[in-house]
DNA sequence: CTTGAATCTGACATGAGTGTCAGGTTCTAG
DNA sequence: CTAGAACCTGACACTCATGTCAGATTCAAG
């Protein structure tokens, strides 16, 4: 598929899409014309990508993770470096506290809604 | 306390304590000579402010929702408007994505850790 | 062909909290 | 009184994904 269906279908800015490919996320065939094309797998990477920006991690240590992830085919995978388990573990703890936050953030709004709400 | 305190104990740079008073989210006495000085219960307060930076709401919405919060010390607290509780609602469903995300983020690297570990 | 939609590259702007520096003032211990 | 630590204000820089614009090229349908 062509950038613009990839966006729309992602909710992925085309511009996201070329940040994305320009940082080594992403990757698209070129027509002879020059013009991207994404195979179907792309909607889900873009998706893992967002999902990954979302958690706090940076271009780099995307770029570094994703081919050691299993791909969406069950594809063969890249085994990651001793190093990179230290980042990702040292990732993965920031992510329980991010979550504990959040939780601790969502109750104090329940908290504020239902004061309002008992008017 | 002074700033300098309150931000060794909330972990906060004393550039962003100055922000968020600034920004209208935390208030301060000042010394005859112009210097904050802060209440224990700043401590708290701080901190919350993090966590509701953290989850992804702007100064703005912290100043609307930080006087409609139950104070420490279990303090009055102002009624959230109806159109503050309309903004407060949309921001919890956000923070509920928010944190599906995190966990299938999480779920990501640690199957990636996982994988590693077998080697 | 032609034409309009889609895509291309490259460059500059933005946001929002935070870092940092400069130059000056206040506080406090000795 | 004095030295040095702590604090003050204001301004500018940064991050980094994303927005946006310009000008050119390609694609696909008629």
């Amino acid at each position: 598929m062509r950038i613009g269906e990839l966006a729309r279908r992602t909710n992925v800015s085309e511009r996201s899409l070329r940040y994305y490919e320009k940082q080594g996320m992403l990757s698209a065939e070129r027509t002879p014309g020059g013009h991207r094309e994404y195979p179907e797998a792309a909607v889900d990477r873009v998706i893992r990508i967002q999902e990954l920006f979302a958690a706090g991690l940076c271009s780099e240590k995307i770029v570094q993770l994703l081919p050691c992830m299993r791909d969406t085919d069950g594809g063969p995978s890249v085994r990651a470096t001793p190093d990179l388990v230290a980042d990702l573990t040292a990732e993965r703890a920031r992510i329980d506290r991010m979550i504990a936050d959040l939780v601790r953030s969502r109750d104090t709004l329940d908290e504020v809604i239902e004061a309002a709400r008992l008017s």
